[in-house]
DNA sequence: CGAGCCGTTGAGGGGATTCAAGCTCAGTGG
DNA sequence: CCACTGAGCTTGAATCCCCTCAACGGCTCG
């Protein structure tokens, strides 16, 4: 997969990297205005400033990630594509936001990322801030992946849960629950107002998705709350559904 | 605002705390699964166990945060009610999952947790975690504050712009963007295809929302890729739409 | 100047909502 | 014991919002 790296098209080669983001504009909203003078002083890697054109990529989802990015300026978005192919948005950032948060993780990038317009950006190598935490880096570590684990979560429910047609939305939220089934292989099925809830539609129309799966052998409701879904059947009628 | 706790069921005795934390069935997907026998002999503070019925709140939005939950078993939604009133689910959480992070930055929870099926938790105050970092605190508060951000954008993202007609959900963007707006008063229009990919709609229906509001005065597109937004019409239309 | 991208607008159809009725089931009190 | 009640679920009929399909205009390129 050929994938050029983000032009770079500025860089102040003064070293410490103290002098640069001291005089760094938006310091004060900035990842490293909370270090002093003296803290500054010690962060000797490249931060590489970056201007990107409309439309050209940050990153890509999957890509190897060696980098975090703090936005100077600009509008950034995030796109994930559905398991059926349909390009989704499932949020923005702006100045002062940190985004590539994956690297501090070493994981591939979840989503892609692309300007919107004109974006100035700091590219911040992964191995900065590698030494956080000192002898509880480990704890420092998990808790960086629980917040991690939460965005992505968030990410997919507005990418997987909140578009297309309510059929499809209904079947990703039973993939989605039967991921959390329990050791009886029961999952927790909503009531039909939660579902309408989860999914932006009506109860009515939650109740004549649920019972039209029941027909089709899909799922099973066991009330109250629980269900069994064919998992054979569920998948074919996902990628039925998403086509 | 009368808000009782949540009930304590069960709670573990023994000091130090390494002896419940070792023997934590779900210890190696748990938070502190990452600190070695040592580390959580250093650990003194009570983590409290709950157990959640159906329906029982964790937390509340708004609510002074004193505490971090990590789940041990059942399902946790993350509930947000939109401008207008309407409630709407945002997020599910389930084993392993960590909720309730903003207490890590001392801020109020953004959002209501409430458990879905019966719901075991440990309750991890606040003050345990308090001195991570150590040399570079202040620089951590900052990451996991951008961190936190990102997850909130997300979750907004999920309530405001994918629930509701499109007429609405084409003025929420358009508050947003607002938001972004650079120094000449001027937002950035996406293209028509690129407001479908956030709103979940045809790039025609797109088209027809921003010509009306051209019409009507809220919105005056300057192409390519700007407009400017009348603040007060957009609000009016807000409400107008909202209710 | 034709090709392609982007935007706009119209006509028709389909999917979801709205309004409405009826059902089961648990809890309550006469 | 059983009507009474309300919550939750289901189903039908009519309406409406949005999608689909289509045509057209402005604009920038090669």
């Amino acid at each position: 997969m050929l994938m050029p790296r983000p032009r770079l098209y500025l860089r102040d080669d003064s070293h410490p990297q103290a002098r640069a983001c001291a005089a760094c504009e938006v310091r004060r909203s900035a990842l490293f205005g909370a270090l002093d003078a003296a803290g500054l002083e010690r962060v000797h890697v490249d931060i590489a400033a970056l201007l990107l054109a409309p439309g050209e990529r940050v990153y890509a989802r999957g890509e190897a990630s060696a980098a975090v990015f703090t936005i100077r300026a600009g509008i950034v978005r995030f796109e994930r594509v559905t398991a059926g192919g349909a390009r989704r948005i499932v949020r923005l950032a702006g100045r002062g936001d940190l985004i590539g948060a994956e690297a501090l993780l070493e994981r591939p990038y979840h989503d892609e990322a692309v300007a919107c317009t004109e974006v100035q950006l700091c590219r911040i190598p992964q191995a900065l801030v590698g030494e956080l935490g000192g002898a509880q880096a480990g704890l420092l570590h998990e808790l960086m992946s629980r917040w991690q684990r939460a965005l992505d979560a968030a990410e997919a429910w507005a990418a997987e849960l909140s578009a297309g047609p309510a059929r499809l939305r209904m079947l990703r939220l039973l993939a989605l629950l039967d991921r959390h089934r329990d050791d009886d292989g029961l999952i927790w099925l909503p009531r039909r107002d939660e579902i309408g809830a989860m999914l932006d539609m009506t109860f009515e129309t939650a109740s004549r998705l649920v019972s039209r799966l029941r027909r089709e052998g899909v799922l099973e409701p066991l009330p109250p709350r629980a269900a069994r879904v064919d998992a054979g059947r569920l998948a074919a009628a996902l990628v039925a559904a998403d086509a």
